[in-house]
DNA sequence: AATTTACAGATTGTTCAACAATCCTTCGAT
DNA sequence: ATCGAAGGATTGTTGAACAATCTGTAAATT
């Protein structure tokens, strides 16, 4: 880590950098500002693990590594504040954030409301298809017994319940809620069993959703959600040792 | 407006300013920062309509007009951009965001699930009085005609809704989703008795909310926003004539 | 010894000036 | 009328500078 290359990683995947369209309505491939190619690398540490909730990152430290300038960095920093991804302390620096038992429940609290108001809604087949595969790639993870594919598949699953309302808003708030999660499962070093345990779950609202039983899948969800947000606390507890 | 004065317009009602503690434990009363004042004034006049959606915002005179530099109103920009309040189109500049239908009904979306799961959950008296209040505020300014009152207690009552749920994460969302309603509101020059309509129904709701039929409190809300919504889309119908 | 004070170092907050890259417009050539 | 080449304006980014603030340490005080 910290080596002086004055270039960024290669940006293995990113957020949105959606083309635009120029002004007499040419399309533009949107090159990703430095700035957000800062912002992009630093979430990827962040989901990676690489830096661990409470971690400070120095403005002078962070531009030097990436070979931007601070003001670059900063920008990056208000973007990452913005998801809530690190947290700024005025004249002390930014840090990496850390889930209280307080801000997981509130996290349970919204994916919640998106989450079951999206199954609720249904979605085209093909939507419903995707949760499907998220359920099937899961499956597949667990059989490997890749414990980090086996996350990776439950976060598919949920996102694909939420894209099923194809609302681009609460795609992008999943998408920082579930940052959110990752930053804290780094921290907590969750225990192996802690997936699979939901594995029938997912299964079971599938074919509720798969059945067109919504009001079904959608408690079963709510109940699924409170289940896990009980272990979460707990795994919290234990690990919440600062 | 534009005056060369190099001073930021009071901050009448302004974002989040909490209080953080230093390292030693001491409270520290939270002064903004300069890029914060300027985000916030930016989002006073955005909510006044003193900028209506599609406004470029140029940097170096919005600079000059508040007596800051160019960088801290880019961090402003990063922040506002993160709140869809304003879109930023790469090396063209930054505009004043303009909802478009397929943005009407997202917010819808988004409403309908965090209010309609708000609602469901019911709330502590105190937080049932609250949206009593609001109720009881948009009444009184329909009675003194007064418009502009109305609009705002008819926020403030989907605002106390959401706060149920005692989710700082949801009431933020809450809040960017609010403030980009206004946005549209200014550039629509929705009619007087747009809200006027609705009285009924927020009175029937927290009615039933009161009688704590809240799975009914929902369903009524939920009719509400379906409505609204399309009262809204033919609102924009008639004015989207960019 | 415990607490307070003072001080030095480090980091953030903010400004300023510069320059490359890009866009928009205008003008001229085909 | 279409296309292409300046020209001007604005954004993107950098680097340096300085004030304000914080942190930790050492000295002074009680």
């Amino acid at each position: 880590m910290a080596s002086s290359e004055p270039i960024i990683s290669s940006p293995r995947f990113s957020a949105n950098h959606a083309a635009t369209r120029t002004a007499a309505g040419r399309l533009r491939v949107a090159v990703p500002s430095v700035a957000e190619r800062v912002a992009d690398e630093l979430r990827l540490q962040l989901a990676e693990g690489a830096l661990l909730p409470g971690t400070r990152l120095t403005e002078s430290t962070i531009a030097e590594d990436l070979g931007v300038s601070r003001n670059t960095v900063r920008e990056a920093f208000v973007e990452l504040a913005s998801e809530r991804l690190v947290v700024r302390h005025p004249n002390r620096g930014v840090f990496v954030a850390s889930l209280e038992a307080g801000d997981i429940h509130d996290v349970y609290t919204v994916r919640r409301a998106i989450e079951v108001s999206a199954l609720r809604a249904g979605g085209s087949p093909e939507d419903v298809a995707a949760v499907r595969a998220a359920v099937e790639e899961g499956k597949r993870a667990a059989a490997a017994g890749d414990d980090e594919a086996l996350g990776t598949a439950n976060q598919h699953f949920h996102g694909a319940i939420v894209a099923m309302a194809g609302s681009p808003r609460l795609n992008s708030i999943m998408g920082q809620v579930l940052a959110e999660m990752r930053l804290f499962f780094h921290k907590a070093t969750v225990d192996a069993q802690f997936y699979q345990h939901y594995l029938p779950d997912n299964e079971a609202i599938c074919l509720a959703l798969e059945a067109g039983e919504l009001d079904r899948a959608a408690d079963l969800l709510l109940a699924y959600l409170d289940r896990s947000e009980d272990n979460l606390s707990e795994v919290h507890g234990e690990a919440g040792t600062d």
